[in-house]
DNA sequence: CGTCTATTTGAATGTACTCAAAAGCGGTGG
DNA sequence: CCACCGCTTTTGAGTACATTCAAATAGACG
């Protein structure tokens, strides 16, 4: 079932659209299902789409020079994820987007997104907003990394996101937060110890 | 001399506008003078406006409960600033927003902002493209400070923003790139020691 | 020139990492 | 349905990177 409902709501949370206009709009969108540890993005590929989870969860992830995996981005339902500077700029990925359960994604492809804006203006509006919210988002993620300690940073998380923290490996939460894996199991075994 | 030449360019860079859309654009815009450790943002105060730097050099940061200050962003010319979390959402600062610098600012208030993207829409376009480039480099200063040593994350910065490295205080450095300001001064000697 | 702030230097400390080994868990095939 | 294999998490010991605190020096500004 390729069922936009979901994502309707979504952008009639941000912007009005008329029937004709959302009718185009979904036109210009194509399901995609993706098994656990499938890849919708590598490095040295241009990312083709923006991608919108319908059910599952995703990561985005680096691999730096000593092998080590940083996650830059969790999503799930409700939630888009890409390799943004590579989509926005139509150049090679230098990040791993990975299914880490089996998903459904509503995609959009960079030049749909281009004529959709310029057909139906609201949706510069559209992304204009969403983009601001990823910013605000991401400043505050660089502000709780300077100014707090791995372990507050971890009570941050799994009290602001229990839902994805639940769901995601442990590596994958450390290697968010900005620790070793192991480090994070430590940080949990004291914290459950103590209860 | 209240010149908005540089300012014009700049988003002539993004949107092509007719000399009347100009005009009105440039009918919204303030200039503003600020001397050295002046604030134009404090927390607990709602941000009214987004900046563009003229000439001289701004810095935003928060303080932390530990009394310890973490800067979010450096702006020098033809770069904006502004706690946008507080703009955008027009609800009270987090941040202080200081001039390092005398500085001379020119500056849109949020209403004439939302006006002028009312008026205009080809600048709902250009919000939306400088804002994806914000998000961009947040995102890359996040891998950054994830995938690289105190030690590394400064010769990247200096590397690429050399007339920043020079111009601002080490201690505010320091804190934008996440350590102490004995740190970087350490670090620097090593630098200097060896060559 | 004097004062105030910023930077440097050194010693002691702490937070988080690395490496290695063991235990736990989940998926797959017999 | 159980047994096995591989991957993830746990645990511990030793280590490294960066911090804190304090004192000395340097620099900026009036």
């Amino acid at each position: 079932m390729n069922d936009y409902t979901k994502i309707k709501n979504y952008v009639a949370r941000h912007i009005q659209l008329t029937e004709e206009e959302e009718t185009y709009f979904v036109s210009l969108l194509r399901t995609t299902r993706v098994k656990k540890k499938q890849f919708i993005v590598q490095p040295g590929f241009t990312c083709k789409y923006r991608s919108y989870v319908l059910t599952g969860a995703m990561r985005a992830y680096l691999i730096d020079n000593k092998a080590q995996e940083h996650t830059v981005a969790f999503a799930i339902e409700d939630w888009w994820i890409s390799d943004y500077n590579s989509y926005i700029n139509q150049e090679p990925a230098t990040l791993f987007v990975e299914a880490l359960e089996d998903t459904i994604l509503i995609q959009i492809d960079y030049n749909a997104e281009q004529l959709l804006m310029e057909t139906i203006p609201k949706f510069e509006r559209f992304f204009r907003i969403i983009t601001q919210r990823s910013f605000a988002f991401l400043q505050k993620r660089i502000l709780s990394n300077l100014s707090k300690s791995a372990h507050e940073r971890y009570e941050e998380f799994i009290e602001k996101y229990p839902s994805i923290a639940n769901r995601v490996p442990q590596y994958a939460l450390a290697s968010y937060l900005g620790f070793s894996p192991e480090f994070l199991s430590k940080i949990r075994n004291k914290r459950t110890g103590k209860s």
